[in-house]
DNA sequence: TCCAACGTTCCGTATTATAGAACGGCGTGC
DNA sequence: GCACGCCGTTCTATAATACGGAACGTTGGA
């Protein structure tokens, strides 16, 4: 594959798509040509295209917006993950009895993709949808991929979120070995401001293919015990995995 | 638009993409190009493209699955829809209370789609996943459709799904006239053997946008007050109106 | 009432997609 | 253990497609 090839078609396509996506309102044929600098005759065959198959639908007005087929397409991806299957029947026992915010998030691409989410009694200010990216080196999953599996992720960003964000390769190399022997991994207001999670890695087959973690207010960590929290974590990773086909034998762990 | 238009490549894309998300298990290049009739190396060209933006994944040996970033547009689309949005706690409340299963479906593109499903403790052996499309002439919502809004929905089709389906034209006007009247409608094995529906319609500014319904087994039914579960998800379908931007004034409702 | 901006359609041109052949690697069956 | 067949991938000349400027009818605001 070459570095000068040209977008075909079905990559101006998805540039229309993806926009759509990212719009919160829905987008006329010529905003959406002056956004992706094309004619709006372009846009508007490829709308028109996409049209035919749902991906996108037209308001009573005329504007474009994300269509239902979508809907399909996507929930269907859910129920291919293994992981979501097994998990999402313990997330809501965990967030149920804890009242927390409870996720799973696996490795895709080099990404950290949340791939479900159960949502506790308390308010949450900021909570990762699911199908969204959270970054690398400043969340407990990152740390634990970094742990366990650090080629599955890129790990190049070092953006500061806030002032908790771990700012030299070693703090964050530390806490990436601390992962590994603890057996799970946490991240205290590093990414959002007010938010600390934590988690614990996934395994299958001796391989990590994922991780389950809840996240709360700091201020609500504060008033339980970490030891606690960290132990019903760890006990739901092991029961996800034993409901993914059991538990790995050694000989299976150690045959790779 | 004429009838004698020809694929464009982002079609051929999209039949790749709907191909593999019908298919259950990943599928390989050559596999794809025998099913759709296609070189292989046109399949693998539009892979190439689709696996650019995680429309489609590999696995580990080289075959094709839908993609992860399905997940994040599917969802998004979910998150625009107002129904859902505001029926969502709704659906939950009334499952949990009841212990059977709540769904929202609404019409798009003349067809009904599940938008949301919450399920009760009860096990049902069919239920419909969200996202996927349900018929017209022998569910509960069809028949709302049909009585509020028939030019919303085809009702082209009259296959008859079990011994219950409603075989003339008049039996299913007469029931399409009765749900008018009611306020809700129902379904009696008439799509699934011994799946039973109770639909009441949610309006929006005088126009039909979706409805709520819950599907029970026809025995559990038999052991319930039928008025009781009409009620309640009449009940429900008002909460979800209310929610929606309050109840319409009877001046907005015939103005049109 | 006028004007501007909208979504849509048309069509000649030029860029694009196409598909057959060839390649290296992998698994199977002989 | 070897060879065959099928796999996913790459290349390239040719044929077909996507492109985009211009024009149309409509709508909403000034």
């Amino acid at each position: 594959m070459q570095s000068t090839d040209q977008p075909t078609a079905i990559d101006k396509a998805l540039d229309v798509l993806f926009h759509l996506h990212a719009e919160d309102a829905p987008q006329g044929v010529s905003a959406i040509g002056r956004a992706l600098d094309m004619p709006k005759s372009s846009a508007h065959r490829l709308l028109s295209t996409l049209r035919r198959r749902q991906l996108v639908e037209q308001d009573e007005s005329g504007r474009y917006r994300p269509g239902i087929a979508l809907l399909a397409l996507g929930l269907g991806v859910l129920a291919r993950e293994p992981l979501v299957v097994a998990g999402r029947a313990v997330l809501e026992a965990e967030a149920a009895s804890l009242g927390e915010t409870f996720f799973l998030v696996a490795a895709r691409d080099g990404r950290l993709v949340v791939l479900e989410k159960v949502e506790g009694t308390g308010l949450l200010r900021a909570s990762p949808p699911v199908g969204s990216e959270v970054p690398v080196h400043a969340t407990a999953v990152g740390k634990l991929y970094l742990a366990h599996a650090p080629e599955l992720v890129r790990n190049g960003e070092t953006t500061p979120f806030t002032e908790h964000t771990l700012r030299s390769e070693v703090a964050l190399a530390r806490e990436v070995e601390q992962a590994r022997s603890d057996g799970h991994a946490q991240n205290r207001q590093e990414w959002l401001e007010g938010l600390s999670v934590i988690a614990a890695p996934i395994f299958l087959r001796g391989e990590i293919t994922g991780a389950i973690c809840v996240a709360l207010p700091s201020t609500r960590l504060a008033q339980l015990e970490d030891a606690d929290v960290i132990e019903r974590v760890k006990r739901a990773a092991r029961e996800i995995e034993a409901r993914m086909g059991g538990p790995q034998r050694e000989a299976e762990r150690s045959r790779t």
